[in-house]
DNA sequence: CAAATAGTGTCTGTTAGACACTATATG
DNA sequence: CATATAGTGTCTAACAGACACTATTTG
């Protein structure tokens, strides 16, 4: 081993190839909510390994265009679905000797959140990405690890739902109150009670009335609201009941 | 490109070497809890880059002996104490193009947490590594982007102190609810209330009294407490106020 | 009008904040 | 005894749970 005097001369000569060294990929788990469901944006392997499998929609950092992380996961994100999704946040590294066929690697996952509406054109005609029911996901054989990695975003999303309203990510702009209490009651897989989703919302000032209703048709029509700027970041003091 | 029309055929070709990669290191950030300050465990770097420089206890993954990530962490910090924290949790990933001048580099952090008496002599001895109170480390020179890792990695600590007693692994086994509560309001950054520090974690029955007592020379003696398994997971459902 | 959905009033229960109090040690 | 620290009693404030109630839409 070499030694040298000074850092300049250490990185005119430094090697990054001389060590072999774990792979490594992003990986952006997308969620949205549609049709009263929870869904997962993957895609079906078209090359090796795991072809034929559907996994997330990541990839290996691009060096020269990715100035960081969450750079190549808004990468990935747009090469999918044409669009930068409103919440993205990392969620955990995963890397073992095990994960992955080719040896050694690590995946920093991510987990993202959209409006199912925002990109289902694009996916549709374009890409071949497919919003698949989170239920479902026991009939799909998934790739790698990915189907952990999906288990653990779903878990830390259902987290959120007791403190935050961070699932609001995952609907339209405007949206009503019962739209969002019932993805926090998939998220949950319980009911809430309508007056305690709603007063502490409302306390914490997080959306704004948008002076539009919505009716489907049946019943009272419910106020359009948007979130408000920072909301996402707000955390209630109590956690709903699990 | 070439193409194979099966994955063994695939698995037997495949060059892991093929593309440039990011660096990745592993890097615990270990806590402890001594005369009342916080401290961290931090390396004088011998070699470069940042030679001279403080650094945390980490390194590159050792892909023969490690079996997954936190093994490395684990790894690390054995070679640095001599033990392995009760405490070790994922914090983080840190990679960009500029945290590293040899380039393009990924770090996954960790936050670990033990006991000062329990590496204090081995560290003193043999080791090349020293706590630093967390006060002081604006006088000290650290290398890479580890002052921001170390940051991020304390206020995440100090979040978990409004809903965990997760800081009590950075005491002793035996320790007294004076001195956890003293922890917590390091942590915190404010006095708290002894009543409902005390109530929350003995409602939930989180410590087991061990029946013994420790003075400090100095009035009543407190009652030593233990951490009853499984402690370290518990979220009390409401926050201390910030 | 009935049916369906949105939204409110209000009581109760749980838990943290405040703070005065008691308990047990030392000298 | 005084002083110091540990630990408790108890009232209040904040906020979620429960659930009955009213409001607004369609047909």
């Amino acid at each position: 081993m070499t030694e040298y005097t000074d850092e300049v001369s250490f990185l005119a000569h430094y090697n990054r190839r001389e060590f072999d060294a774990p792979l490594l990929t992003v990986d952006p788990v997308l969620f949205t909510y549609h049709e009263a469901q929870l869904k997962v944006l993957l895609v079906e392997r078209s090359a090796y390994p795991e072809r034929g499998l559907w996994g997330l929609p990541g990839g290996f950092v691009d060096m020269a265009s990715d100035q960081n992380l969450e750079a190549t996961a808004q990468r990935k994100l747009r090469e999918k679905t044409s669009v930068t999704p409103p919440y993205l946040e990392q969620l955990y590294s995963f890397g073992s000797n095990t994960r992955d066929k080719r040896g050694w690697s690590v995946t920093v996952a991510y987990t993202a959140l959209m409006a199912y509406q925002e990109c289902a054109a694009h996916i549709e005609t374009v890409s071949d990405a497919k919003w698949q029911p989170l239920d479902h996901l026991n009939n799909l054989p998934l790739a790698f690890d990915h189907r952990q990695i999906i288990e653990f975003a779903r878990e830390r999303l259902r987290q959120k739902a007791l403190y935050s309203i961070v699932p609001a990510y995952a609907l339209p702009e405007k949206f009503t109150l019962p739209e969002l209490q019932h993805l926090h009651e998939v998220l949950l897989g319980k009911a809430l009670q309508k007056k305690s989703f709603r007063r502490r919302i409302e306390d914490a000032e997080l959306l704004i009335d948008t002076g539009e209703k919505r009716s489907d048709g049946n019943g009272r029509p419910a106020v359009l609201y948007r979130m408000k700027e920072g909301s996402g970041g707000y955390t209630f003091v109590r956690n709903l009941a699990e």
